[in-house]
DNA sequence: ATCTGTATGTTGTCAAAACAACAAAAGGAG
DNA sequence: CTCCTTTTGTTGTTTTGACAACATACAGAT
C-alpha cells in the first residue's frame, strides 16, 4: 500500500491521493519499517499516535498472567490500530502489537490530527469524521459481541447471533462470515458443543444449516426454549 | 442541568458557559421535554443526532425476541446517548431509549457538530475532540468487559477483573465500584456462584475480601489454577 | 433495643456445557 | 483417482456453574 492506495482506506476515504499526500506532510506522519516478530507497542505503553498498516500485517496480542499469548486481532494493509488508546488520552495499552511479517507502518499523531490546521481544513475535517466513524463502528461491533454472548446457553447465543444476521441481511436465509471454530470463538463456547446444538436445533425444525449457510424457519423459533 | 452546567460535562469540557451557549445556537441544538415512559428512540430507528440529558434520566433498553425488556444502561444529567449510532452513519438502533422520569434532552445533529463552522472554530474542535475521546473511552470499557468475560470459569473472570483493578489502582489492595450482584452481572455469572468462588479463593489464600474491599495475595496467584 | 429490608454467604441438586476422542465429510494437491 | 489436510459432526464422560432455598450479616428506621 502506497500513498495512492491510502485514499481508499476507511481513514482517508473521501480524499484524493494528492490531498492525502498533502495531509500527511501537514500532519508530520512518520513511516517506519518493522521486521517479523518485532514489537511496535507493548502492554503498559501510553501511545499518542495511531498506526496505519501500509504493507504486511500486525497482530494485536494479549499475554495473560501465566505467560501464554492470545491473538485478539490481525490488522492488514489500509487498516489502523492503537487509535482507541491514542484517542482516549493517557490510557495505557492492555495489549502488545507485533509485526506478523515484514511490515511498514505510518504513525499519525492524534493530537495533530485533531488540532485543525489553518490550511486544508476541509480534508482535515473529513479525516476527523472518518476517525470518529471508525471508532463508533468499532463500538457497535463490540456492543454486538457483548450482546450475543450475554445469554447463558449456547442456544440463546446462537439465536441472538443468527437473528441479528437475518435482520441485517434482510432475509431468513443468509451466509455467515465464520466457520464453526470462528463462530464458537466469537460466541465464547466450545466448538463441538456448538455443532451439537446446531444439530439439535435443526432436528427441532428451528433452522436449516449447511456449512456457513443458514435458514431460520417458521414462527416456532419464538416459542421454543 | 442548565447551559452553565453543561460546561462541566464530558462533551463540553473546556468551554466556558458563554462559549457553550454560543456553540449551541451555532449548532442549532434542539431541547425537548419528555414525560415518564415516553420513548425517545426505538429499535430500528436511524438517528442523526446525539442526545444530552439536561435533567431527569433515560434508560437504554433492549426488547428480546420473547418480549421481555432488559435495561442496558441509565443515562443521567450531563451524559450523552445515541452518539455511537449517530456517528456510525446509517446504523439502525438495536435498543430503545425511554424516559425514566420527566426528562429534558438536548439534541445535537452530529453532522453539524462535525462540519467545522467558520466562527468559533477552536471551541468547536474541542467539542469534536471530546466526542472522540468519549467514544474511545467507551470502546475501552467495552473491550475490557469482553476481556474479563472471556475466561470460561468464574475464577478466571474474577482473576482477570481483579488483576486489572489492582493494576489500575496501583496496589494489591483496592475497592471495586460494584456490589456482588453488580459484579456478577458485569462478569455474566450467577451471584451466589460468584460469592461461593470468592470464598474458595479466600480459603486457598489467593485473596482477602470484605464487601467491596479486596486484597490480592502472594505470588501463588500466578501458579494456582 | 426491635423490626425490616437488603446484601452477602452457604449448601445441594441438576442441567448444561466443556472436554476428549473419534468418525465422517469436504477440499486440494499430486 | 489417492493421499493428505481441514472442517464439521457425533458420542460419552466429567466438570462447572446456574438455580433454588435458606442462613447470616448489615444498615436504617422507629
Amino acid at each position: 500500500m502506497d500513498f495512492i492506495g491510502l485514499s481508499k482506506t476507511a481513514l482517508f476515504r473521501g480524499a484524493t491521493p494528492r490531498e492525502v499526500e498533502a495531509m500527511l506532510s501537514c500532519l508530520g506522519a512518520q513511516a517506519r519499517q518493522f521486521s517479523k516478530g518485532e514489537m511496535l507497542c507493548r502492554t503498559g505503553d501510553v501511545v499518542t499516535a495511531l498506526g496505519v498498516v501500509l504493507s504486511g500485517s500486525v497482530l494485536i496480542e494479549n499475554d495473560d498472567l501465566w505467560g501464554s499469548t492470545t491473538v485478539l486481532d490481525s490488522v492488514g494493509p489500509g487498516q489502523i490500530f492503537a487509535e482507541t488508546y491514542a484517542c482516549a488520552s493517557g490510557e495505557p495499552l492492555m495489549v502488545n502489537v507485533v509485526a506478523a511479517e515484514p511490515t511498514e507502518v505510518l504513525f499519525l499523531n492524534v493530537d495533530r490530527v485533531l488540532r485543525v490546521c489553518s490550511h486544508a481544513c476541509d480534508h482535515h475535517s473529513k479525516l476527523i469524521r472518518n476517525l470518529l466513524s471508525i471508532s463508533a463502528q468499532k463500538n457497535l461491533n463490540l456492543s454486538r459481541k457483548i450482546f450475543h454472548t450475554a445469554p447463558k446457553s449456547i442456544r440463546g447465543r446462537l439465536l441472538s447471533y443468527l437473528s441479528y444476521q437475518a435482520v441485517r441481511s434482510g432475509s431468513r436465509s443468509f451466509a455467515i462470515p465464520f466457520n464453526r471454530q470462528q463462530l464458537a470463538d466469537y460466541l465464547n463456547v466450545d466448538r463441538s458443543a456448538l455443532s451439537n446444538e446446531l444439530s439439535k436445533m435443526q432436528k427441532e425444525g428451528l433452522l436449516k444449516v449447511d456449512r456457513n449457510q443458514f435458514e431460520l424457519l417458521g414462527a416456532r423459533q419464538q416459542m421454543e426454549f
